[in-house]
DNA sequence: GATACCGGTATCCTTTAGGATAGTAGTATC
DNA sequence: GATACTACTATCCTAAAGGATACCGGTATC
């Protein structure tokens, strides 16, 4: 963490008031509002190939509480991500599954992950280069 | 949030042990795990059009602590997204800008920042739609 | 009659995030 | 000599997130 004190001139920083980057900050910080928190986007993950009932969630996401994924669901419900649809069987089945207006995070979602798999890639890539040391 | 019972048959729900979408759950997840907060992600913006100093992203930020920017900062050094640096001026200038590797995150949020752009011009129109009733 | 499944709630608790406020060393400026 | 600036750190605190555990009514199964 201790960095080496440079020598060098002082680099002008005048970025702070783009207007172009204060929009992008913005943007960035209305779409956390929404997704925030562990869960809003595995959720919106596991539905992403179709409807799943609450148990299948439960196990899709191997460890999320009852009382946090009922929690969860609601926020995603109120936001117009989700929908929930009780089918009167015996016992009582309920699914929820996507709206089209999720599908509007596609994109994010595809990054997210494509994302998320090189970066666990090159921290085990690392740790080997490490190992072998 | 309460939904009228259907009288349709159940959805088959099978979507749950794809491992392709195990795989994409793990990866958002990933993902997450080291973007997780409230500040990674609007920092990182902040910082992509040039080095900025401790007390410029924090007027960027508008509303960022020093001991909550100063821990962000560290944990983003860590994962080797920014690297700070110390100018021996008088007195000494520290800044912080994104590594290369930062730049493997552009698609990422591009994406989040077009979708938090068009998500608020939605709940603005939502909004007007309904106050015009 | 005991047990299990479903879709949750209720209660309690711990952990973490995040914020308010103050202060620090060193220098420079008025 | 008082004040201000930079780049933080220290201390204290609150609120929220998240988790453990137990339980519920209804039904079906053994």
């Amino acid at each position: 963490m201790e960095t080496a004190v440079e020598e060098k001139g002082v680099v002008e920083c005048t970025a702070f008031n783009s207007t172009e980057c204060r929009g992008a900050i913005t943007g960035v910080r209305d779409a956390l509002y929404v997704l925030n928190g562990k869960w809003k986007i595995p959720l919106i993950v596991a539905l992403s190939e179709g409807p799943l009932r609450f148990k299948d969630i439960q196990r899709s996401l191997g460890d999320i509480t009852p009382k946090i994924l009922s929690k969860e669901l609601k926020e995603l419900e109120l936001n117009e991500f989700v929908i929930r649809t009780v089918y009167s069987t015996t016992p009582v089945t309920v699914t929820y599954q996507l709206t089209p207006y999720s599908r509007s995070l596609d994109k994010v979602m595809k990054e997210l992950k494509d994302w998320g798999i090189q970066h666990r890639q090159r921290i085990v890539a690392s740790r080997k280069a490490n190992s072998s040391n």
